[in-house]
DNA sequence: AGCACGCCGACT
DNA sequence: GTCGGCGTGCTC
């Protein structure tokens, strides 16, 4: 059976098999010239292609760039050649690339994420190829230090030279760093170049990274904290696989607890890895980690340079960085001696999500783990209900953080029963919150109104005709940004003016914003409170992420009275000022099929109110609800998580679900709707291999949104037992069918959401 | 993924 | 008659 990241029993090193394929038993790990190998590239051929070494051999696992017809492409040495092609046909790899061979456990992790996700191998080696000029020598600088000889004529600016490179002893420069720190021009060192007196070198430009120190004083901990902090290390200093749930609130010193385990990896001369949903690489998170370390964690983010994930890539794989911070795909960086992964806010949806690979981060973290032997901490102050269930199962050990603040850190919450407010059409703030709000701003508090809707109104209507603005591409209709003037598809991107007369009747200025987006409430906060400060916080309303995150630390500091914010307001981010959060419409989200709808709830109303009040300031929490008496709203107002988790899993085991039974998404796309419903009712017809699993083919059905840049959109959803080989099954059942045209099928294990 | 080969429509 | 559409197949 396939270890599954759910199923860590499948995952104890002890009763680990040799996963996939006989070639990962024992092979040579050199190969002499000449000799058959087999190179898996990163070209979408589905199997792996004999070559014969280069001249000087190859090592197992060795990057190489090889011949494929007219191209060269890059692939990686992954075991002895199976000489099943003709031999006169077998061409010679190229070269082998100057870079550490991946290790034999990095294979076997993209081998066994790969039949997970049911991934073909090439698009997965690409997910850990992806560092600039792999291919290239590495990049030289010139660096100057003493040389034997003596200046013919010793001048006071040569002096200065020659004894700041004997204060630095074996410390090597740049030439504008010594001209500079001697005090002289560069043609003063030149010079003493000519005699021999300095030396001139080449250097690779990509330095290691500054040694972290696991011994400067850490921040006072709690005795909690010491506690958790101690368990973890420990966890860690036993250089085996074991996952670790981490649960405290905002507050509680998460951050500084799992610090303590990654100080005990750098002891243990083992790397570590912290990995943050994108949004939540600040730049605040990494002096944290340099003031408690000394020196600076290599970044990995979509943000960062050629330059630098080139850096970062070759010094992971030298074993030169001790520790990285970084977003989902640092999981595939070619760690020498990975110790420990942090996945930070574990239950965050957007560690699953496509490029390219559908995986979830979490999940493959704890395989990777395990499959090297180190430890993994899931931190998070709502954890999914995954990592809930595996901790209940006994899978997962847990450690729970009181806060430092002691309990009354939660805010006081409340329901505002909608039904009784009486609210005119268009306005959206109950005259309850409205009072709420003035007696904060009167104390000069910070209040927070939440609403999970960018744009002004997510619908533009034709009261002429009633019809309502779609987008050309997608069957989704276009949501009005008055911010930029224009009308947004929130599903492809795609924008255009706000029209003046209706595109479906042409009749003018009849077209009315139907519901409220952030925008509009920021609207209707300042006919509210003129007087207030009001600041609008949505993702797509600052140029940059780096722009965004500087209004939010503005704000933080009191640089506003109202904060209007989407989700991205409930993420990570502290306010000190802010003791009351008003969320606009709690039961967005509590409708529709989506089996995860109220864990996406319970736990965004829970992060959202998290952020209301201090010791000092007590906070509070108040949700606007037509359902107040909704199962999820009422547990939400109880504060009792157990009680909401214990129900939760009870619904989902009742009902065969996540995490109590296994569930894939297929999507079928295309832009001949006939087409690609033709192959939906094909493979529903023949799920053969599916039924003798005792799985079930739901569907197809067109998708959610139907139709997305043109291409229709089909899903079918399987559902099947825990124990189920699922992967194994869908495998044999997708390749009875040939894919025409441009009919694209796409499968995702475990989906974040099923409609 | 690329690129070549190959078999049917509208043009100099 | 040929130029060119993109369906099918191959790359060690």
């Amino acid at each position: 059976m396939l270890a599954l990241p759910h199923d860590p029993t499948c995952l104890n090193p002890e009763n680990r098999k040799p996963a996939i394929g006989a070639f990962l038993l024992t092979p040579p790990d050199f190969f002499e010239h000449g000799a058959l190998v087999s190179v898996l590239t990163t070209q979408p051929l589905g199997r792996a292609l004999d070559y014969r070494a280069p001249e000087g051999g190859c090592h197992l696992g060795a990057f190489v760039e090889v011949p494929l017809g007219p191209r060269k492409v890059l692939g990686v040495v992954w075991g002895a050649g199976k000489g099943d092609y003709d031999l006169a046909k077998v061409r010679h790899v190229i070269r082998a690339l100057d870079a550490p061979p991946m290790r034999d456990e990095m294979r076997e992790f993209l081998t066994r994420a790969a039949a997970y996700t049911l991934t073909p191998m090439p698009a997965m080696l690409r997910l850990a190829t992806r560092a600039p000029g792999l291919g290239d020598p590495p990049s030289m600088r010139k660096i100057y230090r003493r040389g034997g000889a003596e200046p013919d004529r010793m001048t006071d600016a040569r002096r200065r030279v020659l004894e700041t490179l004997a204060e630095y002893g074996d410390l090597s420069f740049t030439l504008k760093e010594l001209a500079e720190m001697a005090g002289v021009t560069a043609s003063v060192v030149k010079g003493l170049v000519t005699q021999g007196a300095v030396r001139e070198e080449d250097s690779p430009r990509d330095t290691p990274f500054g040694r972290m120190d696991p011994d400067l004083p850490s921040k006072e901990l709690t005795a909690d904290q010491a506690a958790g902090a101690e368990a973890l290390a420990a966890g860690v200093r036993g250089e085996t696989y074991g996952t670790t749930l981490l649960r405290g609130v905002t507050g509680s010193g998460k951050t500084e607890v799992y610090l303590e385990a990654v100080a005990a990896a750098l002891r243990a001369g083992r790397q570590s890895l912290v990995l943050l949903p994108e949004i939540a690489l600040t730049e605040q998170f990494f002096h944290r980690v340099q003031e408690r370390f000394g020196a600076k964690p290599a970044e990995w983010h979509s943000g960062a340079t050629m330059t630098e994930r080139r850096r970062i890539w070759r010094m992971v794989g030298e074993g030169q960085a001790g520790v990285v911070i970084g977003a989902r795909s640092a999981l595939f960086l070619p760690f020498q001696n990975l110790g420990l992964i942090v996945v930070d806010e574990e239950h965050d949806t957007s560690y699953k999500q496509e490029d390219g690979v559908l995986y979830n981060a979490r999940d493959m973290a704890v395989l990777r783990a395990a499959i090297c032997g180190a430890q993994v901490v899931l931190a998070s102050a709502t954890p999914s209900l995954e990592t809930w269930a595996n901790v209940e199962a006994g899978k997962y050990t847990r450690i729970d953080l009181a806060s430092r603040f002691g309990p009354a850190v939660m805010p006081q919450m409340g329901a505002i029963d909608m039904r009784t407010e009486g609210l005119p059409a268009n306005q959206w703030v109950s005259p309850t919150l409205q009072s709420e709000v003035t007696k904060r701003l009167e104390r000069g508090e910070q209040a927070m109104l939440f609403i999970n809707r960018r744009g002004y109104a997510p619908v533009t209507l034709c009261r002429a005709c009633g019809h309502q603005i779609a987008c050309d591409d997608c069957d989704a209709r276009m949501v009005e940004h008055r911010f930029l003037k224009r009308l947004v598809c929130h599903q492809c991107g795609e924008s255009k003016p706000m029209p003046e007369v209706c595109p479906s009747c042409e009749v003018e200025g009849k077209l009315a914003p139907v519901g409220p987006g952030v925008e509009r409430l920021g609207e209707e906060a300042k006919t509210l409170w003129p007087e207030a400060r009001i600041a609008v916080l949505s993702s797509d309303m600052y140029g940059s992420a780096r722009a965004l995150k500087a209004e939010i630390a503005g704000i933080a500091e009191g640089g506003a009275d109202i904060i209007i914010g989407t989700q991205l307001v409930a993420k990570g981010h502290n306010f000190p000022k802010l003791t009351l959060v008003g969320v606009i419409d709690a039961d967005l989200g509590l409708t529709g099929s989506d089996l995860r709808a109220a864990e996406r709830t319970f736990q965004l109303m829970r992060q959202v109110a998290g952020r209301a009040g201090r010791a000092e300031a007590p906070g509070a929490a108040l949700l606007q609800t037509y359902q107040p008496d909704h199962p999820v709203i009422r547990a939400i107002l109880a504060g009792d998580e157990e009680k909401f988790w214990a129900a939760e899993a009870g619904e989902r085991r009742q009902a065969g679900v996540p995490p109590y039974g296994r569930m894939a998404g297929i999507i079928l796309s295309g832009s001949d709707v006939a087409a690609v419903f033709d192959l939906g009712n094909q493979l529903a017809r023949q799920d053969g291999p599916l039924r003798k699993i005792g799985a079930q083919v739901y569907g197809p059905a067109p998708a959610p949104i139907a139709r997305v840049r043109g291409r229709h959109r089909v899903r079918m959803l399987i559902k099947a037992e825990k124990t189920a080989p699922l992967q194994e099954a869908i495998a044999r059942w997708i390749a009875q069918v040939r894919l025409k045209g441009d009919v694209r099928l796409a499968v995702d294990i475990d989906p974040q959401s099923f409609y």
